[in-house]
This record gives C-alpha cells, structure tokens and sequence, in this order.
RNA sequence: GGAGACGUGGCAGAGUGGUUGAAUGCGCGCGACUCGAAAUCGUGUAUACAGGCAACUGUAUCAAGGGUUCAAAUCCCUUCGUCUCCGCCA
C-alpha cells in the first residue's frame, strides 16, 4: 500500500498511476474520507485528554462522585465518535489497499502484455542440422516423464519426473543455489504451507478482504491455512513488525520452495510438456534494501537471472514489462524469456521486480537511518533464481541431438557426476 | 491428539486495578575523567497517529482483538504464538 500522506500530496501522481495500471481510481473518495477520520481523532483525542485528566483526579479528590459522574459522561459522548471513526477508517483502509503502486517513469505505458518491450536479446535462436523434436517427444522418447499415468493418479497439471531428468532437475536447483549463496544470498528453505494474511502482506491482492484470492490460492479445507504460490511469500513476511538496523541492509535471500498455483485462469493454456503446473518448485531471489538501493538491486537479481540462463547455454532475451502487465503492487517488472525451439518463441522463465516501500507497509517492516535515527520502510524487490521443471522445457530442447540425447550444460556437469549428455540410445 | 506453563521496552527482568510508557540490570548514544583506552561517574536511549512553521503537545500501544470499570500491563473472554511432558510420526 501508498503512504496516505503521498497519495494525500500528489493525488495526480496517484490517478494516473490508477489508469495506466488498468486499476479503479478511488483517489477522490479516499481525501474525503481522510479528512473527515483525521477531523474525528482530533475531536476523539481531544475529549480522552479531557477525561484522562479527570480521572487522574479521582484517586486524591475528597468528593469523589461529581468527577466519576463527568468522566463517564464524556466517556459517552467519545463512543459515538469512535463509532464512526471505526466504520470511516475500515473504510478508508480499505480503499488504501486498493491503490496500485506507482509505476516507473521508465516502464512502457501500456494495457496488457502486447505493450511490453524488449530490452535486449543474447544469444540467437539455436539452429539445427537434424528436425529438432518438442519437449514431450524428448521426454516420451527417453522415458523421462510419466504424463498419462500422473494424471490419472494425481489429476490435471501435474507432473512426474523420472531418471536422468530428475536429475537434471535437482541438479539445476543445486547449482542455482550455489550460484546464489556465492553471492552473498543466504539460502533458505521456506515452507509452502502457510496462512492466507501472509499471501495478502505480499501485495499481489487488492482490498482487504481475503476471500479475494480464494481464486488462485489452494486453501487447506477445514483449516486456516492455504498453499503459498511463491517463496516470496514467506521471505517478504520473514522480518515483519522489525526495525532492521541499517547496516544489516540489503538483505539478500535464496529462497526454495515448492509453489502451488491454481491456474483457474490458464484453462487450456500450456497443457502439453512441463510448462504450467499446479505445484512446481522455485527457487526465489528476495532482498531487502534501502530504497535508495532498489535500481541497484534489481540490475543485480535481473543479472543473476542472466547469468543463470547464458550458464544454462539459452538464448534469452529480457522484457520491461508495461504498466497494465507489471501488476498492482510493482514498480518495475522484467521478465526473462528463453528461447523455446518447438514454439518458435522466447517463452517466460522469470520475472524480475521492484517493489517498493508497498510491501514493507503491509509487513510494517523498518531499518533506522545511522545519521539521523529516522525510521524508514524498507525496499523489496524479488526475481525468479530458477522456477522448474519449466526451465527444463528450454534445456532439453536447445540442447538436443539427432538421437534424441541432451548435452549437459558444461556448468551442470559436475552435479550430473561429469556426464557430457544424458538419454538417446546408449 | 492429551496435560500443563507462559507471552512486559534491543535483551534480561520487576510489577495483580489509580501520575507505570512502565523499577532495576545489561546493551547502545552523548559527555566528563584519561596521552588514549578500560574501569568509574553523569546523562540520554520505543513506535504510530493527530495537531503545530517549529520547540512541542495530545492520544494509543506491556502478543493480538474484544469486554468489565470513572480508571486495566494488572480482572474476564476469544484468538495467535512459544515452551515442557505424554501420545503419534517422515
């Protein structure tokens, strides 16, 4: 969520960051409101003044019934205040958690995902002598997967890996993680089982209410827990209600996790191969900074994530997401796409992106300045480290021989016990 | 799942209805002493919101929420969390 004071400051700012983002604009609503909560706690805090200092009296005072009667009476008059202080301010609140974070000046305007833009390309689309073949002709071919028989047993959009892509599997998540703490990040393993108020201190949800996600999010019957979708659910609550010192910042996290999506609204997209699951795993990039720090930090994951596709041998190309694609609680988003032979096209691996201060006011989650004590909010930006068995689509088909074999990435060798290739008929 | 204990400031730890935003100790900041440091002494050390140009003032906060009362850290209820023992268990 905005600072009411920001949004009470540039209310403009404000609205168009509404329109661009595609998101009701209650901009005009939320002064009205604002005034008259503020008006109510000044009058509130005044008349308790009044009434404390009475009832400071009534322990010494020598008739104590005419100052009882006078604090209870101004007791009374508060309570109607506060009712409607209470019913404007959930109101209020409310619409705060409607506000869309305010987008980059540097990220394309725009109303959907045809409005994103390519920032750079590396690497070529790979060419073949031989007719290359799609994921699940490899995967049939070397017996690596068991599609039909997972979905009888486990139901839609699930998947089951076997042998050598297992390996390659883990093997893929091992090296990102060693990637990652090399640089700095501690690696940490995050539980996917978690409470629905976490998903929401995220920001991906508008309001306040939490039946919104019942969507997209697994809830647990019968409990008050639900499925995360993302590690960054529990990085981004990891340090709620603290005030972090400021030399402790940035805070760098490589979280893993098994992610659960309901996909209610990818019907018919991407049901062939290993693209889009109801549970797959990720390992998430999260840090914690200074604002001032964010710009640097999001180069930072968005080369890790680089790095990670030219160590896997891809040709890759990075998005600036538009406005209307970024989502309601980003800054900035780049998503990184790998080029995918059997779909002619760069497909998405992961997506970077700043936060802002929008989540750290969900969280409440604080560093005091050295030089001046202040107390600020926090900055949080996250990336994709590798989200699999996703990534194994580009791997395995970028790296495919004539007899249906797979090169070994060279970095991924030695996890794969110094094997060059895996499958074919050998 | 059964039984019990507990949740106070950065930490430890007092406090069971009335100037307690909270004793005391530790830590930390500043100052004094010192050539410098340690020790010692003095002094300071939460957050949010509202009002004010500001100095500052007010209100709230002792896990969270609600209740009783003129008055709640202190009494009652609910929730959350932590710990111990038993049971079960990868």
């Amino acid at each position: 969520m905005l600072d009411i004071r920001f949004i009470r400051e540039n209310p403009d700012t404000v609205k168009n960051a509404c329109k661009v983002k595609g998101f009701e604009d209650h901009v005009d609503e939320i002064l009205t409101l604002d005034t008259r909560v503020r008006e109510l706690k000044t009058i509130t805090q005044t008349k308790t003044a009044e009434k404390n200092k009475i009832t400071r009296e009534i322990p010494t005072a020598a008739d104590k019934a005419p100052l009882i009667a006078e604090s209870k009476k101004i007791g009374e008059e508060i309570a109607a205040d506060l009712a409607e202080l209470a019913e404007k301010e959930e109101k209020l609140n409310d619409l705060l958690h409607r506000v869309p974070q305010i987008p980059s000046p540097d990220a394309p305007i725009g109303a959907d995902d045809s409005d994103n833009v390519e920032v750079r390309r590396v690497g070529e689309p790979t060419k073949f002598d031989f007719t290359p073949r799609a994921q699940w002709d490899l995967l049939d071919m070397n017996n690596w997967w068991l599609p039909e028989k997972i979905g009888q047993i486990c139901g839609t959009r699930t998947y089951c890996l076997m042998g050598e892509a297992a390996e390659l599997q883990l093997a893929i998540e091992t090296y990102v993680i060693q990637k990652l703490i090399s640089k700095g990040f501690t690696f940490i393993e995050c539980p996917s089982i978690t409470k629905p108020q976490t998903i929401f201190d995220a920001g991906h949800f508008m309001g306040s209410d939490l039946s919104v996600m019942n969507n997209d999010v697994f809830m647990l019957t019968d409990t008050d827990r639900c499925l995360a979708g993302t590690a960054e659910i529990i990085l981004n609550s990891l340090h709620s209600g603290e005030i972090l010192p400021e030399n402790a910042l940035p805070i760098k996290y490589a979280g893993f996790s098994p992610c659960f999506r309901k996909e209610a609204g990818a019907a018919g997209r991407d049901t062939r191969g290993l693209a889009r699951f109801h549970q797959f795993n990720k390992v998430e990039q999260y840090i914690y900074c200074k604002p001032e720090q964010s710009d640097e930090m999001h180069e930072h994951i968005l080369n890790n994530l680089c790095e990670v596709m030219e160590d896997l041998e891809l040709p890759y190309r990075v998005i600036a997401n538009s406005t209307g694609d970024m989502g309601f609680n980003k800054v900035k988003m780049n998503d990184v796409e790998a080029w995918v032979p059997s779909e002619n096209a760069y497909k998405e691996l992961g997506s970077c992106s700043s936060i802002g201060t929008f989540q750290a006011r969900r969280t409440n989650t604080r560093y005091r300045e050295n030089a001046t004590g202040d107390v600020k909010f926090v900055a949080t930006l996250n990336n994709t480290g590798i989200a699999v068995p996703r990534a194994l689509v580009p791997v395995i088909e970028n790296h495919q021989n004539a007899d249906g074999s797979v090169n070994i990435p060279k970095k991924l060798q030695p996890l794969m016990g110094g094997r060059t290739k895996i499958g074919g008929k050998h």
